[in-house]
DNA sequence: GATGAATGAGGGTTCATTCAT
DNA sequence: TATGAATGAACCCTCATTCAT
């Protein structure tokens, strides 16, 4: 290799990367808008004010909003499946259920315009999100049949196996969603943050209490 | 009274008849709107449309899109309101919780749209909902009170008595909020109801249990 | 009828009348701006600023810039077959051909931006004229039978009854479409108009002669 | 001369003809882009496009759109004023007019791109075309004085010589012109090219007859 | 010579709202 | 009460062109 080659190598791998980077702010930006004014209600100028950048050259970085969103709806079921690699449901109903509640919490918590954007998506029908969701069915059904052998088993109380995988979401999703809400029950300030533990107490036991055969 | 009087009246009152069942379709009409693409991306004209009016007509009947967006808001939280007028705390957590999440749950699959506008609003950080919330803390309140009552009488065990509405309230709501997903997983076809009796089931279950002392 | 009665219709149909004055207006604005930009190069903006109006205002009376160009070119069409209503090919070659050619030339001089407009979007490919084009294949076939019946009864030399068609097309509209280049050859000003009767003159005795059997 | 020289020079000259290879497909993109939206409908993304190349490197290559416009142009005038080098008036019009018609319709049927970006700016009042013109001008003047003497040789009938010059023109440019109308009317598909030899048979004869002293 | 990044101006169109009758 | 007309601001996006390397 030749000096010149090396730099320009170089050269194009930095630009690269700082693509990159502005890519992840700008879905940032647009998950944040998303969250907070559906597909609709946010303007690419909002988008690109939150990104730090003109609006001339957010439209440079993407191909359309509507293109943007599908993107960021895409990132969204990406990291959620990579969230859950680690779990086992192998190890049996109470471990897995403790680190599921407790990572999901958490999670939702520390990226509550992540759950927003996707449930203002699914609230609209979810017309964008569908042609994402094959493997989330299959993740579903794969995880109904494991819930089905706690049952057998007699580790858990009969349940219907697909709706208890929706209370559990109902109920892991809910604070990130309802985050306003909660702070005014509460009296709790504006920007403050929930007790993550107590919440994943909480919704740990009634889960698991609620399962017990 | 002279019968002048009373027809002028009678015509009067019919004219308020008629008004008012006007605002009820777009008020209708508006929570659907709002419910689908919040308050920036729902459009007057689509209101006017869905309510089989002109845009310009509509306008005459509101004062703005944010009144209108607020005035159904504050219905929201009435009808919600009224919904648990007959139901009472004292009869004990067992018989309460029953019928409290069978109604709950049952309004919300019929009305899905009521539910997703008003998380729609929350989801946003609730600013033109937090005027009309008062009430709403003094009964969560009230209620966190009566559910202390039963964990010191034995009745269930010891939870958050914040928390546990939050987490009703998740269960609840959460059907309404998401059919499009629901229906996704279960591969039911688009227009299709759920089963509103397993969902109750299922839920009431998953509370008693969870909450058995 | 009573008084009201009346005074509301007549102001319906005064309103109906001012809208269909103001489209024409439209109408003739686009056109000027089709012909001398294409349906690309046209902007709103532009149609608007020759119509004396806001381009706001102009988007209230057209659904888009594509439709207010097809009704442009709808206009056309049926323009120009109203143009030839009254004269009948069975008077014989010389007496209709005089005339068509006598009013085709002089109507195109008098509205060469409408034979530019319909150029222009030949030129094109005539992607959005060719809906409205099936009728004009009819009477050119009409006029081919009729053609080929002169040629029959030795009335003309023999000739395609279609391309004798559009060689006087070519003929009649050349002026209209190429004045800049006619002027400019002519050393005329450029604001001039042509002498039409010269121009006429010498069409027709290109034409009879050439067709002279 | 050393060897690094030759080799200089040669690379020079390979350059030189590489240069020119990308400014003639340039310009042909940018023909085929301006025949079918003129100058202001066509965009240089569009025409890089066609030229297979980057925006960017289409802008490093031309100075400005217009200006490859204006260059354009140029290079049309030149390419027709080669065409009829050949050519001799003094052969007498039936010679002449043969050829004339024959080259010049069989040239327009080839590139009928040609054709219509040359109309295309005749039909906007040639604002950048006119700078080009004197040469043509005195052409026409030069032409007209020869048929003059063929009309005082009694070799044709008295016609207008400069009027006779535009009426070939419009015939041998027509088809060109109206390719797409042409196939319309003809029942032909879309890609299909026209009978050559039968429409100069077609325009010669009815010239020459027409002209028939 | 060549290319990705950037930009200010402008493209067509819709917005919530007000005006005029 | 009701409605067609009108509007300034904003919408998403593309434009021809220049910058920086």
């Amino acid at each position: 290799m030749t000096r010149a080659t090396v730099t320009r190598s170089a050269v194009r791998a930095d630009l690269a990367a700082r693509r990159e980077e502005l890519m992840e702010t700008i879905r940032q930006a647009a998950i944040a808008e998303f969250s907070t004014n559906g597909l609709h209600g946010a303007s690419t100028q909002a988008i690109a004010d939150r990104a730090g950048i003109s609006k001339t050259k957010l439209h440079y970085y993407i191909s359309s909003k509507e293109d943007l969103y599908i993107e960021a709806l895409r990132h969204i079921v990406d990291v959620w499946a990579e969230l859950f690699h680690g779990l086992d449901m192998q190890s049996g109903p109470e471990h897995f259920l403790r680190a599921y509640i407790d990572r999901k919490i958490r999670h939702a918590l520390d990226h509550p315009e992540v759950a927003r954007m996707f449930t203002s998506e699914v609230m609209r029908g979810a017309p964008l999100l569908r042609p994402l969701w094959e493997t989330s069915r299959q993740a579903t059904i794969t995880a109904a049949t494991v819930i089905e052998g706690w049952i057998a088993a007699g580790l858990i109380r009969p349940v219907d196996p697909v709706l208890l995988q929706f209370n559990i979401w109902a109920l892991t999703q809910h604070y990130a969603l309802h985050l306003s809400e909660v702070r005014f029950m509460l009296n709790l300030p504006d920007g403050s943050s929930l007790d993550a533990d107590q919440i994943v107490d909480e919704v740990t036991e009634l889960v698991l209490q609620g399962l017990r055969p």
